[in-house]
DNA sequence: TCTATGCATTCATCTAGATGAAGAAATGAT
DNA sequence: ATCATTTCTTCATCTAGATGAATGCATAGA
C-alpha cells in the first residue's frame, strides 16, 4: 500500500508483459502465485464472496507491487482476481524476487522495508474498518490516495471501503453541503 | 499474526522484562516506538476510538511480535494501546532489530518471511471484515487460533472480531444448536 | 466464607448502512 | 452525432448488528 522502489535483477526485467484495460492478470485458483510490479497503468485486486459480490482488496497505480501475499506467503491456491483498470506494463516475479540467498542485504533490507510499510498500511485499514464510520473511511482514503481520485469510478472506491456505491454516494453528497 | 522465531542477537537479549497481567507495556503518543517480542504470557494491542470504544486490533501469545508497525515504519507516534493478559516475559526491541545493515543476509530473509506471512494474515482479516457476516469471521477465528479460546475472555475476541460481545454470544448460542 | 466487581446471556429496541428501483449523467461504440 | 451501456444520484424500505437493561454466573479480595 505504499509506492515503492525497487531493485529490479536483469532476469525479472525480462517478464514485462503489457495488457489492456479491462484484462484480467491473474484469476483465482491459480496456484505457484505471482506478484506484479506495476511499471505504469493502474491495477486493482479483488475477490467475489460468497453472494457474487465484489470486494476490492487494494489498488495499484505505477510503481507498486500487487498480488496475493497471502497464497504467497502460506503455498496455497489464490482466491483473489487482479485486473487492470488501465492499458498497463506489468513485471512479473515470484516469490523468489521477495527473498532468496541470491538477493544481497541491500536488497533484502529495501524489502523489509517495503514489506514494514505495506503491515503499517494494512494496519490502519485495520484499525478503520473496525472503529471508523464509512464517512471517516473516506476522508482517509481521499488524504492517503489523492491522485486515484480521477482514475477510479465511484463504484470501485466504495468496494475498497466496504461500503455500498450509493452510500458513498450520499456520503458525498452529505459533504458537499451542510 | 504468525508463530516466528527471530533471531535475537545478544544485545537485544539484554533488553527483557516482566510485566503482570493488566500492567501496560505501551501507551499511546509515545514516539520512538518499540516491537515487543512475547517469549512467556500473552499481550494484547488496541485502540480507543473517538467515541470510548476499544478496538482489539491483535493478540499475541508467546512467540509472537507485537507492536505498532505503522507507528515504526512512518515514524509516527502511535495510537496503539499493549497490555498483558497474563503475566508475561518480553524483549524489547527497536526498528534496529527489523532491518539495518549490521543485520546478516539470513536473518533478514527470515524477516522478509516473518513480514510477508503477517501481511498474508492481514489480508484475510481486511477481506473478512468487508466480505464476510460476524459468524463466519468467527468460525475462522476458531480455526486459525483454537489455543486463544481459553485464555481469553469472549468480549475480547467480540472486539477482536470488531462485534458487540452481546451478538457473539448470540452467535455462539445458535452455533450450538441450530 | 461472604461480598463485590466484572463477565456472559437474553431480550427489546434502535440505527448505520444495505438493497432495490428509477431517473439523470457520463462514457463508449458505431 | 446517435444510440447503448454503464455509472451516479436520490429516495423508500429492510436488516445485521449495536445499544441498553435485567438476570444469572464467576472469579477475586477481605
Amino acid at each position: 500500500m505504499e509506492k515503492i522502489e525497487i531493485i529490479l535483477s536483469q532476469e525479472t526485467k525480462s517478464n514485462l508483459k503489457k495488457f489492456k484495460k479491462g484484462e484480467t492478470i491473474q484469476f483465482p485458483k491459480s496456484t505457484n502465485t505471482h506478484a506484479f510490479y506495476i511499471k505504469k497503468g493502474l491495477a486493482r485486486s479483488f475477490i467475489i464472496d460468497g453472494t457474487g459480490k465484489e470486494h476490492i482488496y487494494m489498488f495499484a497505480p505505477e510503481g507498486w507491487i500487487i498480488g496475493d501475499i497471502e497464497a504467497i506467503g502460506y503455498d496455497q491456491a489464490t482466491e483473489l482476481f487482479i485486473d487492470c483498470l488501465e492499458d498497463s506494463e506489468v513485471i512479473i516475479f515470484n516469490k523468489d524476487g521477495l527473498f532468496n540467498e541470491r538477493l544481497d542485504q541491500k536488497q533484502l533490507i529495501e524489502n523489509v522495508s517495503l514489506l514494514t510499510r505495506r503491515v503499517g498500511r494494512l494496519q490502519r485499514r485495520v484499525l478503520m474498518l473496525m472503529g471508523s464510520p464509512a464517512a471517516d473511511r473516506y476522508k482517509y482514503f481521499l488524504e492517503i490516495y489523492p491522485d486515484l481520485i480521477n482514475r477510479v469510478p465511484q463504484k470501485m472506491i466504495a468496494s475498497y471501503l466496504g461500503i455500498a456505491p450509493q452510500t458513498l454516494s450520499t456520503i458525498r453528497s452529505q459533504m458537499a453541503r451542510p
